[in-house]
DNA sequence: TCATGATATTGAAAGATTATGGAAGAATTC
DNA sequence: GAATTCTTCCATAATCTTTCAATATCATGA
């Protein structure tokens, strides 16, 4: 790992804590307490962190608007591996529709610059593929979600309804034996015109994401094509979605890296 | 392989990967470990990459979406006084549509934090709105322009025949005696839906735009409601509008700012 | 078309810089 | 006073910068 990642990280556990202890932190990045200490130290020039005996305090700003790039979300390194999996799975000239959600925003990152008709409701999105000039963009209208950026509601239900598409990449907040769950009732219909829209469905989504509910269900397992997850997950869920008919793409990833988050 | 070929490929691996070590790029591109830090070296100048000890990360301009603040608009200063006037014009809660261009622009970056319901087919208008927890933001789809990120054609129309709003403040690029005019043909019959879809409609324009014709006619002078226009605009131009029963509003400007054009 | 010198590009190597882990002793907490 | 934590230092390895020679590319005029 490189000292800039290891530093962003190190940042990023102690604004989630607000507090950090040495050994804690050296045993969640896998590097000598020299290191860390030297890093500490670099913060707290900055004026980002305090430190005091036994650990670190942090007492910088938040960041203000959550933007995919910014802000480190959880599973980071699941979510890149899986979105270049995903990547994989559009062919140049392909009309392809992207739903919101950090995940398929990374895979929309990666698909800037290629020869594609793109749909998406994502603003952020949208704003990747705009000056993209190997690109053409439809953005699908409707009531813009203030905290995703994401577009749903009748408009969007209705310009759906008009669209056809090669492909439909989707993201899913939970995964259960029922299927795919959504935490935005608003979505929900919106997220099933774009599956209706697309000829294949593709759902990015990562392990951690498994065995939980949510708030609305979206579809059984059985109704996409592909799903494209991190090598995470266990041999029990990788039977069951092979069993109803869904083509498994596993993205490998490197170690258990679970037993970074606290 | 030439060598602006390979700068372009090394562009290409580190931005989708977002970050690269020099050792993987040594293998990518089968080249020296030299050629690689050189190349790095001219993207670190352009600004689109970061160099860091071991490796490079990639920063460039992702909101390369037209941003109408990073460019110098020609006549910024008239477009700066007439937005402040047609700012004037909206109530708290009223809803309201907004056409794209930098005029409009100025007076969406003035409506920010406002009470309003906001209609948009501007992306750049759209993103500043999108994470304004006082108003709510519907954008209209459709075909997005990649020059200017303005969402049109069918889709747009569609759409647009079904909202109304109070106002729709529009922009143009010129202003003859035979009415409005627009040097975008796709645009021209989404200008007229929007126009449509309002109750009042708000042109504003600066004085450099009166007496030129341009691409197609979007409608006559007297269909529009209001006009809001710097005061640089000539007695003449004052008269014809305010003959065909257009409110005109006039937003005072120093006169010798021309001068200010270099 | 060909030769020729100027310029740019490339790869390799040497030396400087930085990153890292470990250890010894001082400072602190309890 | 004992345990923990901190500071300082050093050795090692990785990475960076600088430099130089070899090669490739180009423009120019014969």
């Amino acid at each position: 790992m490189l000292a800039e990642e290891r530093r962003s990280r190190l940042l990023e556990i102690v604004r989630n804590h607000q507090f950090a202890s040495l050994p804690q932190l050296v045993e969640q990045l896998g590097v000598s307490e020299s290191t860390i200490r030297r890093d500490l130290e670099q913060l707290d020039e900055q004026g980002i962190t305090r430190r005091i005996h036994g650990g670190v305090l942090f007492v910088g700003a938040e960041p203000k608007v959550p933007h995919f790039e910014t802000r480190e979300p959880s599973q980071w390194h699941l979510k890149k591996a899986i979105a270049q999996n995903a990547a994989a799975l559009v062919d140049d000239g392909d009309t392809i529709l992207l739903d919101g959600g950090s995940t398929t925003y990374e895979v929309a990152r990666l698909l800037v610059g290629r020869a594609l008709h793109v749909v998406t409701n994502s603003l952020p999105v949208a704003n990747l593929f705009a000056s993209d000039p190997n690109s053409d963009l439809v953005f699908i209208g409707g009531n813009i979600c203030p905290r995703t950026g994401v577009a749903r509601g009748p408009y969007a239900d209705q310009m759906l309804s008009q669209v056809r598409v090669r492909k439909t990449i989707l993201s899913t907040a939970a995964v259960c034996e029922e299927g795919f769950f959504n935490n935005n009732l608003l979505l929900i219909e919106t997220e099933r015109a774009m599956m209706r829209a697309g000829k294949e469905v593709i759902v990015v989504v990562d392990s951690s994401k498994f065995g939980n509910q949510s708030l609305g269900h979206v579809c059984s397992l059985g109704t996409v094509d592909h799903v494209v997850v991190d090598s995470l997950l266990s041999d029990e869920w990788r039977f069951k979605l092979t069993a109803v008919g869904v083509n498994l793409r596993i993205a490998e990833v490197d170690e258990p890296a679970l037993a970074m988050q606290i």
